[in-house]
DNA sequence: TTCATATTTCTAATAATATAGAAATAAACC
DNA sequence: GGTTTATTTCTATATTATTAGAAATATGAA
């Protein structure tokens, strides 16, 4: 990942809508969840919806699929490893003794 | 954690600067690494450079100790390993056959 | 084809953030 | 005490992001 990437990533998450948004995606697994249910569990106005759905999707967060009128949306689980590896990257300069390894997800 | 700590830490990593500094300060591991070589390293002249650690500060992100005129910096992991817990929290409901378990640092 | 529903794009007002020069503070050395 | 070095605060300017109403688009249903 170049930081460009990371940078845009953490931009997309650094904002309460999009970081519940995110979290409702993650924690909804691969079958995803509707831009309208989405937006009725979180109380965002359509419009408002659509423009942070957009800012998630051109950071590779989250990806989309219609099914009919509806658009499903579903978070990137590869995308969200890339980045957490970016961050904690060549840790302690490798040093296993100062830097435990994490366990999550 | 909740969600406004979340997008403060998010919010201080989203921008190139910070970014490089925190990964800087993760690789320096627990020693740290004075304010002046962190500028010298990536570029950054002081009042900018002041600006962007007390950004990484106020999110707890960072902590500092003095050393003489020296002020040393240093990355904070657990509060970084608790950002990324809180991203990855209940991912896929706790289906753990949807979601692999990482290893990372 | 007409109507209802789901989502997105357009738009403009509002708010927040990044940058770095200059001045201020603080510690160490002579 | 005076000087050098390290870092921070003050300040102003420039840039970028957020919000949501209204209009546009697209699918499915009657």
């Amino acid at each position: 990942m170049k930081i460009k990437n990371a940078v845009e990533s953490l931009s997309a998450l650094a904002q309460e809508s999009r970081l519940s948004i995110f979290r409702l995606l993650v924690q909804a697994g691969r079958e995803g969840v509707a831009a309208g249910v989405i937006g009725e569990q979180l109380g965002i106005p359509g419009a408002t919806l659509s423009f942070h759905l957009k800012e998630l999707a051109n950071a590779k967060l989250v990806k989309s699929r219609t099914a009919g009128r509806y658009v499903i949306y579903s978070a990137s689980f590869t995308e969200m490893d890339k980045l957490i590896a970016y961050l904690t990257e060549n840790c302690c300069a490798g040093d296993a003794a100062q830097c435990a390894p994490r366990k999550s997800c």
